[in-house]
DNA sequence: AAAAGTGCCAACCGCCTCCCC
DNA sequence: GGGGGAGGCGGTTGGCACTTT
């Protein structure tokens, strides 16, 4: 490389090349390997020509007898590196080709950091290469406040994600799609979920939950180190896996009873998702249900769509960071979400089944205030949720911070009907409700912080996808909520977002089908069964097993 | 022109798995 | 079964080159 300075390019070799004094080692590191000082460091020429001599003449591997019989005083490791990324033939060195970052874009969607097994699929290049690449367009990227990922990759991985779990079964072990899972990969600006590292890496039981498999696929590239992680990087990974199937209720390693519909980690226990008292507890809507409600779902009664829709056109209040980044990804989602609201119909011209307002209530339990409630009181027969889909969203903030910024006046660019639907959201509101339905989070919880991010920026749909992320995250507790809340930044900060989310919320019931339907923009009406039906407009065309599929 | 910032890349380190004994 | 070595892998670091201020 052009950078070893010390390399000789004349290509002789000389003793101090091969074996330079323990002097020069100090500049170049050095440790000691049963008497002999192994450099370290650039290396040399010459000692490339020497390793080279060596695998012409002893084949690769077995790297630890190179300093043996070569004299090289590299220790075998270095050796393999050497030859695996430097020396060995058919390199192919150079920038990556557009068809090869394509590549590595999509690979890196299915498989995650899986640099080894990506540059399998890239001939000539290695995965220290493509290491590189990644880290380096990731940076690039997250300056300039791109997604990583464009939507259509996301969108393929995620449905590659369905089809392989569709095909295979539930109980398939791909391991692209461990690997995926174990990792995250969908870019969030790495400013939201600095404080997200307590919470890192829940992925690893994921793909024992057909319901949040999907969501996975975008949040692989958020465990890297680029974004931080979401477990503590202290627990071991396998650790964490188990430690997290026991507090699945009714996880069962092996199977999943067939229950692909419902959530099975929404059955009502939530241990996992309790809060520890430790955390600083915030009001958001509640989606834990008990197990019962749930497994009702799909004879149940829809949730209040219009009511749901109302609240979660509401943004969440309270006292969450702001970290507004005026980036083009939020440029094109308001962009998007301006040509969305000024072309749809909204929400409100269905609410006729909904009720008035009391205006100020629910201000008062706005999303982001702080309080502690018993998961477990929980229950409403309307709804698969053991409450209402009004009741989801009651901590959802009134007409007056139905504007873009938690801390800030009402955006200007606020959907239409924003106000008549906090009207009536206000109204389904009720201190019981609020018990029911609020729940313990963390104010440094990035999906928090993600929602005041795109709060400052007045969309509608943003908002939306907030409270909708909100809910979602605290409906699955501290330990999933990572998941989710990437799965809703995926989607919302990308244009075409809504796509990235349709396989993220299989088998996730009421509270998906409601954000679906809400960020769809009255396009669906939802079956009984929590299938979601084509839109009058034809935007969700697809109907999965109760999955949603919006194109 | 100098300093600071950024891009890029090679190499190292630690952990893990596999395999052999 | 388990201890140890070898190899593989992913994360991180350090340094040079280039660009920007």
């Amino acid at each position: 490389m052009s950078h070893t300075t010390n390399e000789s390019d004349d290509g002789v070799l000389s003793r101090d090349q091969i074996e330079p004094p323990l002097a020069e080692e100090g500049s170049s590191g050095g440790s000691a390997n049963g008497g002999v000082v192994l450099k370290k460091g650039p290396w040399t020429s010459a000692e490339d020509g020497i390793l080279i001599e060596y695998v012409k003449k002893h084949g690769e591997g077995n790297w630890n007898a190179v300093q043996k019989h070569s004299g090289l005083s590299r220790c075998g490791k270095s050796c393999r590196l050497r030859w695996a990324n430097h020396l060995r033939p058919n390199l192919k060195k150079g920038a990556f080709t557009q068809e090869e970052e394509q590549l590595i874009i999509e690979l890196h969607a299915k498989m995650g950091n899986k640099w080894a097994r990506m540059a399998a699929h890239l001939p000539g290049r290695t995965d220290n290469e493509i290491k590189n690449y990644w880290n380096t367009r990731i940076k690039r990227r997250q300056r300039a406040g791109l997604p990583l990922y464009p939507p259509e990759i996301s969108f393929q991985a995620s449905q590659e994600r369905q089809l392989g779990l569709n095909v295979s079964g539930i109980n398939t072990r791909d391991k692209d799609h461990q690997d995926l899972l174990r990792t995250n990969s969908y870019e969030i600006p790495d400013v939201i979920f600095d404080s997200l590292k307590a919470n890192h890496d829940i992925s690893p039981y994921v793909p024992e939950l057909p319901g949040i498999t999907a969501s996975s696929i975008l949040v692989k590239s958020l465990s890297s180190s680029q974004y931080g992680s979401f477990m503590s990087p202290t627990m071991h990974r396998q650790k964490r896996l188990r430690e997290s199937m026991t507090l699945i209720p009714g996880y069962s390693g092996s199977s999943f009873g067939g229950n692909r519909g419902s959530h099975t980690l929404a059955n009502g226990n939530f241990s996992a998702s309790k809060p520890t008292s430790g955390l600083v507890k915030m009001e958001l809507p509640s989606l834990q249900y008990p197990e019962d409600g749930l497994g009702s779902w799909g004879t149940s009664p829809p949730p209040l769509l219009e009511t749901v829709d109302t609240f979660i056109q509401s943004p969440p209040t309270g006292t969450v960071e702001s970290s507004p980044r005026n980036s083009g990804l939020l440029d094109a989602l308001l962009h998007e979400a301006k040509t969305l609201s000024s072309t749809k119909n909204h929400s409100s011209d269905k609410s006729s089944n909904s009720s008035t307002v009391i205006p100020g209530e629910l201000a008062e339990s706005s999303a982001l205030n702080i309080c502690e409630t018993e998961w477990e009181d929980l229950g409403d027969p309307l709804s698969p949720l053991g409450q209402t889909a009004t009741s989801l969203f009651t901590e959802c903030p009134p007409i007056s911070t139905c504007g873009s910024s938690l801390d800030e006046p009402p955006a200007t660019e606020t959907l239409t009907g924003c106000n008549a639907k906090s009207e009536i959201a206000d109204q389904a509101w009720s201190p019981e409700r609020e018990k029911e339905t609020t729940t313990l989070l963390d104010v440094t919880r990035p999906d928090i912080l993600l929602a005041s991010d795109w709060l400052e920026k007045g969309s509608g749909y943003i908002k939306d996808q907030v409270v909708m992320m909100d809910n979602i995250a605290t409906f699955l507790g501290d330990d999933l909520s990572s998941d989710y809340k990437q799965m809703s930044a995926g989607a919302s900060t990308s244009n075409q977002g809504w796509r990235l989310g349709s396989c993220v919320w299989n088998n996730m019931p009421a509270v998906c089908q409601m954000s679906w339907l809400h960020l769809g923009q009255d396009l669906s009406l939802l079956s009984e069964t929590g299938q979601c039906i084509r839109g009058d407009d034809g935007n969700l065309s697809g109907v999965d097993g109760g999955s949603l599929t919006v194109l």
